[in-house]
DNA sequence: GCGGATCAC
DNA sequence: TATGGTGATCCGC
């Protein structure tokens, strides 16, 4: 690991800057940091667990698993993500292996095939089986656990789940929710018929594959840097509060009757959050208020929030992904500063607030990845710190 | 380069 | 009654 060239580093805050002032934000920006405009070599999709054929992957003491060794699509790429130093070609490799034959490019013609079918033929997209109520399975974003959710809540999980399918349940969007659960069932179907068909032989050199891509992913954990992301607390919501203090103590979302963008942690007690809409919400939440979006201003408040770090940043390895995340390398100014990169974190944490009157979470870690997953741990006005051994980074995983 | 689709915030 | 705005990627054509 020590051997291999260091990531390229000292790029320009602001290189090709948009209206924002922004450096546009592929997938996984860092997977590609100092490659933009360049253009990879795509490979051929490789199907799941298919032999290496003759390609370099397959060769004795590669150290590099080959493309298709992280790619099954079945969750363990969300750990090995998680394992891995996440700015070299390799990371690249696997992102793009990840198109290969369950990728969510099939899902085009899923959906097209999903459509034409009769609603409900498909187990888990219907009306659910036996005596099950119909609400307990329409899955939706807003019943997944969110940081700062879990206790102190209004209303239970089920409440939530059963108000949204009863205000959503015949329109088109809850069709059209239906017709999509059903495509990701055919193509769950599919990889579960791949995998009952698979020979053991073929599944003996799949787990010796991604054994391989463990053990190699396990070298390239870095303790030179420390990556920190943060996160603006219910930032819309908050630039507004700016003007008004006292909306904080009752709940309000940002939007309207239509959508919201984000809610306050008073509407969130009652399960009003991201995305939802306005009239759910209200059902959820009577005394629910409103506040209308202010897009020029969110966007005033994200530069102060940029330029704030910039004295934490004396490399440029800054990159402000939307308008209140912001990932930073904290080692040289914590070397600098003759402080840890905690201690660091923190005194950029009330630089931002100082700057924004906002407050704001952040992760410390030793990837970007991970930085991102610690910086809810502890929100609001919070960090965690997540260290650099594998112990740490596991435990944290699960 | 465009339209369809997906994803993140 | 009612399901967004903004910015990005990827694919097939
Ligand atoms: N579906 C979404 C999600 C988010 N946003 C906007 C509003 C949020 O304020 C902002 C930041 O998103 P976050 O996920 O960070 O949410 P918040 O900052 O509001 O809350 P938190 O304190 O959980 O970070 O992006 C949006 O418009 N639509
Ligand atoms: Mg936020």
């Amino acid at each position: 690991a020590r051997a291999r060239q260091p990531p390229p580093r000292g790029l320009p805050w602001r290189p090709g800057a948009n209206e924002r002032g922004v450096r546009p934000r592929p997938r996984r920006p860092w997977a590609r940091v100092g490659q933009r405009g360049k253009q990879r070599q795509r490979r051929s999709p490789q199907p799941f667990m298919s032999a290496p054929s003759t390609s370099a992957a397959g060769a004795a003491g590669e150290a590099h698993a080959g493309p298709d060794a992280a790619s099954a699509g079945d969750g363990g790429e969300l750990v090995l993500e998680l394992l891995e130093e996440d700015e070299d070609d390799e990371a690249c490799d696997r992102e793009e292996a990840q198109d290969g034959w369950f990728a969510a490019s099939q899902q085009q013609h899923e959906l097209q095939s999903a459509g034409a079918g009769e609603a409900g033929t498909e187990a888990g997209a219907g009306p659910s089986a036996a005596d099950e109520p119909a609400w307990k399975d329409y899955a939706t974003v807003f019943t997944n656990d969110k940081a700062g959710m879990g206790d102190n809540m209004v209303h239970s999980k089920e409440h939530v789940q059963r108000v949204v399918y009863e205000m959503s349940q015949g329109s088109p969007h809850f069709e059209n929710e239906r017709r999509k659960e059903r495509a990701a069932d055919e193509r769950a179907s599919r990889m579960e018929a791949h995998v009952r068909a698979a020979t053991e032989q073929a599944l003996q050199a799949a787990r010796r594959r991604a054994d391989a891509a463990l053990t190699a992913l396990e070298l390239t954990r870095r303790s030179d840097r420390a990556w920190a992301l943060f996160d603006m607390d219910q930032f819309f919501f908050a630039v507004h509060a700016q003007k008004d203090p006292k909306l904080h103590e009752v709940p309000v979302a940002v939007g309207g009757i239509g959508m919201i963008s984000t809610a306050n942690y008073a509407a969130r007690r009652y399960g009003v959050r991201s995305a939802m809409p306005g009239f759910i919400a209200k059902k959820l939440c009577p005394q629910l208020t409103f506040v209308r979006s202010d897009f020029a201003e969110y966007s005033r408040v994200s530069k102060l929030f940029g330029e704030a770090l910039r004295p934490f940043d004396p490399e440029g390895t800054a990159y402000q992904a939307g308008l209140d995340e912001c990932y930073v390398d904290l080692k040289a100014a914590s070397a600098a500063r003759d402080e840890t990169p905690a201690e660091t974190c923190a005194a950029a944490r009330a630089a931002i607030k100082a700057a924004t009157g906002i407050t704001v979470s952040a992760g410390l870690a030793p990837s970007r990845q991970l930085a991102k997953v610690a910086s809810d741990l502890n929100k609001p006005d919070g960090q965690y710190v997540l260290p650099s051994n594998r112990g740490a980074v596991v435990a944290c995983a699960r």
